[in-house]
DNA sequence: GACTTATTGCAACTGATTTGCAATAATATC
DNA sequence: GATATTATTGCAAATCAGTTGCAATAAGTC
C-alpha cells in the first residue's frame, strides 16, 4: 500500500515504518490514540504513543483522518474515506460509539443562509442508550 | 433573585453564596471554568475553581446548565433557559463561539426512525472562520 | 443556640496531550 | 553507494483540564 506514502511525499512529509502502520491501524470506526497503540501491540509492534499523536496530527492535516472529540474528554480517530461522511451515536451506559449517516445538507444550507460564518467542517453528536444497554 | 434558591432546596440541595455567585456569573453563551472563575475574580469575588466545578456539576443535573464538549477538549457551559435550544458556530481562527438556533427534529425523527439508540440529547457544532476573521 | 451533614477550599492526584532534546532514519547531494 | 541534511522518533518531563481526599466551615433542622 504506497498509496499513503505518495500522499505523504507529495506534500513534503517523510513516509516512514510508523506512519505506515499507524496508517494501517486505523479504521472508518472512531479508535482513541490507546487503541491504536493496543491494536498495533497485539500485532507485535512497538511505538510510543507520543509519535501515534503526531501520525494522527499529521493525517489529519493532509485530511486522511477526522478527530473527534468525545464528551469523555478524549479524542477519537478514523479514516476519512470519500463520501463517508456519518456521525456519532454515543452511549452514556457503555461509551460505545455508533456511526449513522445523516443528510445534514438541509442544515448546512440553512446555516450558510441565516449567517456569514464560513463552515469548514461540522460535528453531530447523539448521546443516550445504545440498543443493547437498553 | 431567590429562584435559584427554591430550585436548590426543592431537590434537596443547600442554598449558598457560592451557588448563587456562580449562577450569576451565568450567562447563555457558553463559557469555560476558568472564564466564571475570572469573571468572578473581577467583581472582587474569591471562590475556588473546584467549586465552580462542583456546583456547574450540580447545576447541570438540575437541568439549569448545558456543558458542551469543545475541540480544545475544555468544557464550556451555558444557562439553559426554556426554549432555547441551539447549535454553536466555533470559529477556528480565533476560538469565538456564537450560537445559532437551528431546527433539527428532522435529524431526531430520522435517527429515531432508523435506529434502536435512544437518543437523550444531541450536540450540533459547526467549524469554521467566523465573520469577524475573515 | 446546638446538632447534623452538605459544602467548601486546599493540596495532591489523575489521565490525556504536549514539549524538549538527543538519537535515529529518510531523503537529497555528491 | 557513501555522505550530508533535516524530519522523525522515543524517552522523560512538563502541562493542563478535571477529579478526589479530607479537615474546616456553614446551611438547614430541632
Amino acid at each position: 500500500m504506497e498509496e499513503i506514502a505518495k500522499t505523504l511525499q507529495q506534500k513534503g512529509y517523510r513516509f516512514t515504518k510508523q506512519r505506515q502502520q499507524v496508517f494501517d491501524a486505523l479504521t472508518s470506526s472512531p479508535q482513541t490514540v490507546e487503541e491504536i497503540v493496543a491494536s498495533l501491540r497485539n500485532k507485535d509492534i512497538s511505538i510510543d504513543k507520543v509519535t501515534v499523536y503526531r501520525t494522527l496530527d499529521c493525517f489529519v492535516n493532509l485530511g486522511l483522518v477526522s478527530k473527534t472529540q468525545f464528551k469523555d474528554k478524549t479524542a477519537k480517530y478514523e479514516l476519512l474515506v470519500a463520501a463517508n461522511h456519518h456521525h456519532h451515536l454515543v452511549c452514556d451506559k457503555c461509551g460505545s460509539v455508533e456511526d449513522i449517516p445523516l443528510d445534514d445538507s438541509i442544515l448546512l444550507k440553512r446555516v450558510r443562509k441565516q449567517t456569514d460564518f464560513q463552515v469548514k467542517s461540522h460535528s453531530l453528536e447523539f448521546f443516550g442508550i445504545c440498543a443493547h444497554c437498553q
